[in-house]
DNA sequence: ACCATTGCATAGCCGGGCTATGTAAAATGG
DNA sequence: CCATTTTACATAGCCCGGCTATGCAATGGT
């Protein structure tokens, strides 16, 4: 891969990030939605990894474990998640989405997506194709089994 | 279109704002960056946009006039704004970004991009094309401008 | 048994979101 | 011309998601 292929690259991850940025306004406004990104995205993780423990949540979210005690503390309270003592370990949770979460995170997607519609109509099929290789893409790379799974094969 | 192109479209919508959720924290931990995504979604509205009102950047951005206030008194302790006295209007000040505040928007997408490479790796011509193509479409579509002159066309 | 490490909760701070409100300037209508 | 309404931004207050630092209890190693 050349320097030139690199810097392509490079160009092209900087305008995702920022664009992604847009998007997440966007989302953000098209909805009346009540919720922060951190709740969906928690979610989401225990809809992909199941129940996990609440510091192993924070590392695949990406953020500290003060943090994610408090999303989870917060979607404690929602009953969209649920504490199960970790018999192996008395100082640990695992964390699981309750059916209610998981309804709600599946509710969550299909309003915001209904309210995306308008803003992005006429696309065409090549359209289609590329985003949903860069959601392949994102979802491989961006997820950090996925990442780091990749990194050990190169390495 | 069809109900199934519909539907696929919303099923990639919503995965793809989940998918630009990862992204983010990726992006916030890739890279020791003091600064949020807002900071740079605003210098980077003010470089496309060149000076505008307060206000104006609010809405241009997505948030309300009173979050503006505040990222812009950020922005200005920084210097990477200056204020300029609208001389049409007392009440209103245009907000600019300084050659300090786009040079501080470039080394970040740099410093980013640098740090998501490895991330990355391996994709092909396919895959850069994908991401470029996404790249405009969300510009277009999730930019206040574009998104409104769009749906004004098919009106 | 002792000590270091680990897992999570708590504390404190900051910034980005919001709604509500206040002040001044501008626009509107009689 | 003037009173009223609207507009532009600042301020206040609240909440939440980020962070670092710290505390307490459990676990693991020697």
């Amino acid at each position: 891969m050349s320097t030139e292929e690199n810097t392509d690259l490079k160009t092209l991850l900087g305008a995702l990030v920022s664009s992604g940025h847009r998007l997440t306004r966007l989302a953000a406004t098209a909805t009346d939605d009540q919720r922060s990104p951190a709740v969906w995205r928690t979610l989401s993780a225990l809809s992909s990894y199941g129940p996990v423990r609440l510091g192993e949540l924070a590392r695949l979210s990406r953020v500290t474990q003060p943090t994610m005690t408090k999303i989870v503390r917060n979607l404690d309270d929602l009953d969209w998640i649920k504490r199960i003592v970790d018999v192996e370990d008395k100082r640990a949770w695992l964390i699981a989405a309750t059916p209610k979460g998981l309804a709600a995170l599946a509710e969550w997607r299909d309003t915001l997506a209904s309210a995306l519609l308008p803003h992005f109509s006429g696309l065409d099929a090549g359209d289609l194709a590329a985003m949903q290789r860069v959601v392949e893409i994102l979802d491989e790379r961006a997820a950090l089994d996925g990442s780091a799974a990749f990194e050990g094969e190169i390495a």
